[in-house]
DNA sequence: CCTCCACTGGAAACCTAGGCTC
DNA sequence: GAGCCTAGGTTTCCAGTGGAGG
């Protein structure tokens, strides 16, 4: 029984909003201290504090898996250093590697950050990497720059791209002079050094900083300082704040998971028109999280990613590489859209699986030879409806 | 124990769309 | 305009393989 409209209205009159400062469990949010955060707060400040005096900084790394604060202390750091400096040479870059995508983007971000001379920018693409890491190397040297250059995600950057970038970067010393290039790495990834050349290695890993978990206990404590800021009192009770650190806290304590369920079920409350956060809006804001990535996972998928997902929920119980091949070779024609070759088709199988829309898995059926076993993994009618959207699918089915 | 299927998955080449320098 | 460069996505080629059925 759906609720009518007037209900809902009613509802928002009545109901009181429950956010004052709905910024506070924003992911961008960088609260005026860190709990839990003094060691390596304080550490990454003393090792970056030379730079106050105009001198290079060690490069230092940091390490801790999501949600463990490395971004927020880096980036709470950085801007005290940047309020203390009051020095026009100092640049303080921040790049998210996974973001940027690619070697030549994260460049490009970092340039964007030195402002370049006209003439010496960087273009969406063309140069050599060479030329980019020319480019940038003349101006920080020519205008005396120093420059801080955090790195998030950087293990992303290494895997699939190689340590060229940090290698010319850490060894370009002379070539900067008067200017100088620290670098802030930040990876999630405590194996990431394994793929890294032993010389950048022992040139990045000149300070280390490891960010443990947060336990149940201190997710607890971080929700609650921030639930004071966000809502207005006794909005979140300590008990639904205890299920949101447990929920986030179960997985790996996850701060940024146990803040943004926080905010959400805020939200389910704020438009149930409930005075407060109870468990049911816990769990709705959980599921809603899910849904939510689902659906924005199968939105920005290419068409032909879509086409082969749309063939998989076509079959009941599973299918096998060469039947969904058949089955999305069809689908193709009927749509009129270009059909890849299997070959292609087993490796965005291979995609789908990392985002976790299909499962596929190996399976050798003996003498009948060795496939994937192909699995839907989210609903069809999720599926379907997202897929509506796109003017390339409108009328399959 | 051996065969042999129906693929897998690595490697390299190719294509398109962008931009550089000379 | 020629001759380079880049990123990404794709195709082509092919050696490799887990294990049920012989």
């Amino acid at each position: 029984m759906p609720e009518g409209i007037d209900e809902i209205f009613r509802r928002a009159k009545e109901g009181k909003p429950l956010f004052v400062n709905r910024d506070a469990l924003s992911p961008e949010f960088v609260p005026s201290h860190l709990p839990f955060r003094d060691p390596q707060t304080r550490a990454v400040a003393q090792i970056l504090a030379p730079i106050l005096r105009g001198s290079k900084p060690s490069n230092l790394l940091l390490y801790g898996k999501t949600g463990t604060g490395k971004t927020a202390v880096a980036n709470y750091v950085l801007a005290k250093l940047k309020a203390e400096a009051n020095n026009p040479n100092l640049v303080l870059a921040y790049v998210n590697t996974r973001l940027a995508d690619g070697e030549y983007r994260t460049l490009a971000d970092f340039a964007r950050h030195l402002d370049l001379s006209k003439g010496k920018q960087i273009p969406l693409t063309g140069l050599a990497v060479g030329e980019v890491v020319d480019r940038i190397s003349e101006n920080i040297r020519e205008n005396k720059k120093k420059v801080v250059l955090v790195l998030d995600e950087i293990d992303y950057l290494v895997k699939l791209f190689g340590d060229d970038i940090l290698y010319s970067f850490t060894r370009s010393g002379n070539r900067l002079s008067p200017g100088f290039l620290a670098i802030v790495g930040i990876s999630n990834d405590l194996k990431f050094k394994e793929g890294l050349d032993p010389r950048v290695l022992s040139s990045m890993s000149e300070e280390e900083l490891v960010f443990p978990p947060y336990t149940v206990d201190e997710l607890r404590e971080i929700l609650t300082e921030r639930a004071a800021v966000a809502f207005r009192p006794s909005v979140a009770s300590p008990a639904a704040i205890n299920l949101c650190a447990a929920m986030a806290g179960s997985e790996h304590g996850d701060a940024r998971r146990a803040i943004d369920l926080l905010r959400i079920a805020g939200e389910v409350a704020e438009r149930d028109g409930l005075h407060g956060i109870d468990d049911s809006c816990i769990r709705k804001a959980s599921d809603k999280m899910e849904v939510d990535r689902v659906d924005e996972a199968i939105r920005s998928l290419p068409v032909q990613n879509k086409a082969i997902l749309y063939a998989v929920s076509r079959f009941d119980g599973g299918t096998n590489t060469g039947e969904l091949y058949l089955a999305y070779s069809g689908l193709c024609r009927r749509l009129g859209i270009e059909t890849l070759t299997q070959r292609r088709l087993s490796g965005i199988l291979g995609d789908l699986d990392l985002l976790g829309l299909v499962e596929a898995s190996v399976v050798s059926k003996g003498r009948r030879g060795r496939t994937k076993k192909i699995r839907l993994l989210i609903g069809r009618d999720t599926l379907e409806k997202t897929l509506a959207e796109d003017p390339a699918f409108g009328a399959a089915g």
